[in-house]
DNA sequence: AACGAATCCAACCGCCGGTTC
DNA sequence: GGAACCGGCGGTTGGATTCGT
């Protein structure tokens, strides 16, 4: 049996709402409240509208000490260093900047704040390509490489990326009490790694390759329960202080001065392994160029999903460990 | 000035979890 | 226990606006 719809679709409005309705809402609910119930609010008010249509108007725009636009420095630092320790919980994000809503996050960091952050790994990966080949940036990033990108979601790969730019000093796999048990996705995993370590040449170890095929997989599984819970206890008490969002440490470990080089132009000089990392950013340099380096998956990943994987229900790990595992094994080939 | 492309953002949609009956 | 209901959330859409040619 479907579930009923919240209202009559057919006799309400839709579309932008008038002075009037706003009018008629605001002072209704400044008078009267919202009743604990938003699909009865509509019909007390005698607007045609539905219920959780007025909850939204209310919340993203008449309610009142909200802020449009304009937003500081500051914010766009929080918002950052939170998008990428718990990904788009837009609302647990909006509750860290008082009176932005999570509408307006979300539309911010879709529109303006990801291209800002995102656009300058790109344009440091577009410029260095350039100054090797001396081709034109455009041409210099292959189609194949995009070909990656189209594999996956946006916020799995942006997350990613940006994880790449900093070395994490969690080392996942050196602790043994993390390592969940195996599902058939760790096992595929393990398989591939398998795979690959009997088709590579014997006398030609992969490079750099601290961990054994196990202790990979365990990485590019979903994270463990034990770093969710961890992180789900600690989230509240990392939301705490003066301003809402002072004492936050995001998971991510970013420093405010690698936020404000990301986001604000500031000089990389003072920071030797962020600049080197910024200078060669890009999702799969590491996979595509050597294929010897698989120290940066295990931390960023690790931490990637430990950060957000406090509201994830098991289906959703299972996908989006599955898009992780995506970027790792088209970056080796194994798909 | 005109047109298409790109961008912005308010609003909608559908899913999920919690609560009530 | 489970169906119905509701609030909340994140993803997506589409109209309006701005930008570039």
């Amino acid at each position: 049996m479907g579930r009923a719809p919240c209202c009559d679709k057919a006799n309400v409005k839709k579309g932008p709402w008038s002075p009037e309705e706003d009018a008629k809402l605001k002072a209704y609910i400044e008078e009267y409240g919202t009743g604990g119930n938003w699909i009865a609010l509509p019909q007390k008010i005698g607007l045609k509208r539905c219920g959780k249509s007025c909850r939204l108007r209310w919340l993203n725009y008449l309610r009142p000490n909200l802020r449009h636009g304009g937003f500081s420095e500051e914010e766009d630092n929080i918002i950052c260093s939170l998008y990428i320790s718990i990904g788009s919980r837009w609302s647990v994000i909006a509750a860290q900047l008082p009176g932005r809503t999570d509408n307006d996050i979300k539309n911010y960091w879709n529109t303006k704040l990801k291209k800002k952050l995102l656009g300058r790994g790109k344009n440091s990966r577009m410029n260095r390509l350039s100054a090797i080949s001396g081709q034109d940036p455009k041409d210099a990033n292959g189609g194949e490489e995009n070909n990656y990108l189209q594999n996956l979601s946006s916020s799995a790969l942006e997350r990613l990326q940006l994880h790449m730019q900093f070395q994490n000093p969690f080392s996942f796999y050196n602790n043994p009490a993390f390592w969940p048990k195996l599902n058939p996705f760790q096992d595929k995993t393990i398989q591939s790694l398998q795979f690959l370590n009997a088709s590579n040449n014997q006398n030609n170890p992969i490079q750099g390759i601290s961990i054994s095929p196990q202790q990979a997989a365990v990485e590019c599984s979903t994270i463990s329960n034990l770093k969710a819970e961890e992180h789900q206890n600690s989230e509240s008490s990392n939301f705490v202080g003066q301003s809402n969002y002072k004492g936050i440490e995001p998971v991510s470990g970013f420093t405010q001065t690698e936020l404000n080089y990301l986001l604000n132009n500031e000089s990389a000089d003072c920071l030797p392994t962020l600049s080197q990392n910024i200078a060669e950013f890009d999702c799969f340099k590491e996979m595509n160029e050597t294929k010897d380096n698989l120290g940066w998956w295990s931390n960023d990943f690790v931490d990637a999903n430990s950060a957000s994987s406090n509201s994830w229900d098991s289906a959703t790990k299972v996908n989006q460990s599955e898009e992780l595992y995506q970027v790792y094994t088209l970056g080796y080939g194994m798909q």
